[in-house]
DNA sequence: ATATCGATTATCT
DNA sequence: GATAATCGATATG
C-alpha cells in the first residue's frame, strides 16, 4: 500500500525578477498564484484566474499610451509594483508593474477565485453567501476583487509588491494550471481586437 | 471652463 | 441584453 504523502504547501512571494518582462508573459505566469493582503483581522487571499497584458508602445488601450504621466508613472517604474487607479467613479483597477525601470507595462489583475478570509471579503463586498452562485460575486471582475481586498489608490498604489514589509502581495503555493485560454481583452474600445486577456480554461470563478 | 468618456458594476427588462 | 450611476483624467475652446 502506498503510503499517503502530506503535500507541504510552501507559499514563496514571488521576487522582481519575476515581473522584469513582457507583459504577456507575466500575465500567463500570473494565472494560479496568490493574491494576498495581510490585515489586523486576518489574510485575505485569492487565485488570480484571469490576467490581461497591458503594453507599452503600440497599445492604445494602455493608460501608459501616450506617455508618463503623475497617474500612470507607476507603470514606467521597476517591475513589481501596484498601478491602482480609479474608474467608472466607483471602482478601482489593481494591476502590477512589468519590465525594467523607465519601460512602461504592467498587468491587470481580472479575477481571483476566493482562498482565504472568504467571510471578511463577502462582508467588504456586500454579498451574503448562502449558495456557491454567491462565492463567484466576492472577486470575479477587477472592480469586485478590489473592493474584497480593500485595494485603493490612496493605499495601495505605489506599493512593492514583491517587498516582504508589504501588506499586498502575490505568492506561488505550487499550483500548477492545466490549460491557458487567450482572448480579447474586455471593457476596451482601442485594440479591441488582440489577444491579451488570460484565463485558467474552465475556471468558473472568471469575469462575466 | 466645460465636455467627454472610461481596463465596471448593479439592477433592471 | 441594456442602462444608469458616478467622478477624475483628459481633451477641447
Amino acid at each position: 500500500m502506498r503510503r499517503q504523502i502530506a503535500e507541504v504547501k510552501s507559499l514563496l512571494p514571488l521576487a522582481e525578477d519575476f515581473f522584469n518582462r513582457d507583459p504577456r508573459r507575466v500575465a500567463r505566469a500570473l494565472l494560479g498564484k496568490i493574491l494576498a493582503r495581510r490585515t489586523p483581522k486576518g489574510l485575505l487571499a485569492g487565485r488570480i484566474v484571469e490576467t490581461e497584458a497591458y503594453l507599452g508602445e503600440g497599445d492604445a488601450a494602455a493608460h501608459s499610451a501616450s506617455g508618463r504621466t503623475a497617474r500612470n508613472s507607476v507603470l514606467f517604474g521597476p517591475p513589481g509594483f501596484a498601478y491602482i487607479y480609479f474608474i467608472y467613479g466607483n471602482y478601482y483597477c489593481a494591476n502590477v508593474s512589468c519590465l525594467p525601470d523607465g519601460v512602461p507595462g504592467g498587468v491587470l489583475f481580472r479575477a481571483l477565485e476566493p482562498v482565504h478570509g472568504i467571510a471578511m471579503m463577502a462582508r467588504a463586498r456586500g454579498v451574503s453567501l448562502r449558495s456557491d452562485q454567491d462565492l463567484r460575486k466576492i472577486s470575479s471582475g477587477p472592480g469586485r476583487l478590489c473592493t474584497a481586498l480593500g485595494i485603493t489608490r490612496v493605499r495601495d498604489n505605489g506599493k512593492d509588491l514583491t517587498s516582504a514589509k508589504s501588506d499586498l502581495r502575490i505568492m506561488d503555493d505550487g499550483f500548477r494550471v492545466r490549460r491557458i485560454e487567450v482572448g480579447p481583452r474586455i471593457g476596451i474600445t482601442k485594440s479591441a481586437h488582440h489577444p491579451l486577456r488570460y484565463v485558467i480554461a474552465g475556471n468558473p470563478f472568471v469575469s462575466r
